[in-house]
DNA sequence: ATGAAAGCGCTAACAA
DNA sequence: TTGTTAGCGCTTTCAT
């Protein structure tokens, strides 16, 4: 921590105001001499200086950090997401703080309180439970926050998200135009309101009678997508001609699965899928997949924070829908 | 962020000590009474309370918070340490902040400073640059910190890494021993020092004769993956019968490449490659993958720097390697 | 069994 | 142009 304002009020002889401004640039503003000024960069130069920001925090009541709480991080939807917004933050001068609760409701509140006793400015949260109603929550002056990916009905917080009933609405009319007959969804986590649309909109552009079939698990794996295609292929009868899966995991353990089964995934099963990954291009199969956009959720989740920092109170309950991308690999094959 | 400690005190008629004392469970060591206990639990349940720990950080010079700087977060990879060395921080009440650097060395040197103006407790630094002799720095208490899977020559700082040498030579012996005679390996970025030793590693299991290329690029990506392969088909002839890439990134690339040349992966073309992915398993090839242990690294590195909070020197200099695990996919294929 | 008081390092209004 | 001063909310030693 090298040395410290008093310090090197005291050893160079000027007092601690003087050394707070030039040290924070605002020399010229109040006006300090560019001799002293140059003493104490000199000064400052040799001995070395660290600003202490718990005190500076402390004193201000601005930490310039923002906390954000992801379900969990190793998913690369939210790493790339969380890349995005902190280079949001470091525009500004702000540093993101990363938790990730584990799609654990008791550890994502205790995420929340942890980043709040820090003095975080702002708070993103993909929240994986819904939240207490406003009214249950203590007052005082509360953190600006936005919600994004995951919405839960009745949540007054702002929130950021992909259409996701619309999303699964588009992939699914775009995967029966590529002419499949028979459609499975493999749903992990249907609790995940961000889920329940996809299934919703999976049921408006595929409908809900045998030739459309939706499977769930209780959380969003490999091992649930495994364990989804097991249940379907020990239904006996053939393959559907279009598998559709809630994430990228729980399609590869859906896959895996079937590769193990029937030593390889049919060629001529198309497969669709929510967020992307670069091997999915190497499937000889035609996949079609939305492609959120992550940079574009982590702008509009900023500039909400940012919006709210400035004192713009927050917009209650506002919605703000980001547009997605409907991706075709291999159309050609 | 609700009443202070001095509020409650006031609103209770209790002192700032009493209620220090009963917030932080030590009521009993102190020998509060359990009548005034009561009447201050009581009036927290109703009023709340959200301890200031900027206040307990300036206080105790602690912030029970450690700091990571990643050179990319939405490297899988690293994404899966943090989430580890996250758990392990949990485990022991420490928050981790995470933040990246986009492997640029100034990004680096810029977060580094932030973590430690805001008191982190410790550092762990996957380093994207050589980092200046340890006599430049700034005298001071120095921040606890180890170094994680890059360890530049000459760094006196504790690096807990994969050995990635050995690693390189283990893999491209699998490869060879499953009878590819001419091997080539794609480098991203061969002034990161990971690569430099998986180099090293190839060279020493497959000579470099005619039959042992090592092509490089700038960086670590999709793109330079791409870049290489292009190269290599430029160059006329035919493919290898095994390649080895230095990143999913980097394999990414050179098969997508591959497959808008060829139409397809030749599928009795060798993978092998650092890293896992799930979809990995789909492809038809015969797969070879060192698969490090995130896990194990972060447990590594969390020990070092507990130790060192704990106020354990700081072993100069020292190595630790931990073993990472070769598997092969489609063995049978 | 409880309280008083000093002080962590910094900022900023006010004085000089 | 520079200095004085009063805290920010908390912990902790020492009194009572």
């Amino acid at each position: 921590m090298a040395k410290t304002i008093s310090e090197i009020a005291e050893e160079t002889g000027y007092s601690r105001t003087t050394i707070t401004m030039v040290l924070s640039g605002r020399a010229s503003e109040y006006r300090i001499s560019a001799r002293t000024q140059k003493i104490i960069q000199d000064y400052v130069a040799e001995h070395g200086y660290t600003i202490n920001q718990t005190a500076r925090n402390l004193k201000t009541r601005r930490s310039h950090t923002v906390g954000f709480v992801a379900p969990e991080i190793a998913n690369p939807f939210f790493a790339r997401f969380m890349a995005s917004l902190e280079a949001c933050c470091r525009a500004e001068g702000l540093v993101l703080i990363t938790t990730s609760s584990g799609e654990d409701p008791a550890l994502e509140v205790r995420a929340l309180q942890s980043l709040m006793e820090r003095g975080v400015d702002a708070l993103v949260l993909a929240p994986c439970a819904p939240r207490p109603p406003a009214s249950a929550r203590k007052r005082g002056r509360r953190t600006p926050m936005v919600l994004v990916d995951r919405h839960y009905p009745g949540d007054s917080v702002e929130a950021i998200t992909s259409d996701h009933r619309e999303n699964a609405r588009l992939l699914t009319a775009a995967v029966m135009a590529s002419g499949a007959e028979r459609v499975v969804f493999f749903c992990g986590h249907p609790d995940n309101p961000a889920i329940a649309e996809r299934i919703a909109g999976f049921r408006e552009a595929a409908g809900d009678g045998e030739k459309a079939r939706v499977l769930t698990a209780d959380d969003d794996s490999a091992a649930a997508g495994e364990a989804m295609m097991q249940a379907l292929l020990a239904d006996g009868g053939e393959l559907p001609s279009a598998l559709v899966c809630s994430s990228l995991l729980v399609l590869e353990g859906a896959l895996q699965c079937l590769k193990q089964a029937r030593s390889a995934v049919p060629p001529e099963m198309i497969i669709a899928t929510f967020d992307y990954d670069g091997f999915l291009e190497l499937l000889p199969n035609t996949v079609i997949v939305i492609r959120q956009d992550e940079a574009a959720l982590a702008r509009a989740a900023f500039s909400s924070i940012a919006a709210q920092i400035g004192g713009k109170p927050a917009a209650e309950g506002t919605r703000t829908i980001v547009d997605a991308e409907l991706v075709r690999l291999n159309a050609t094959a």
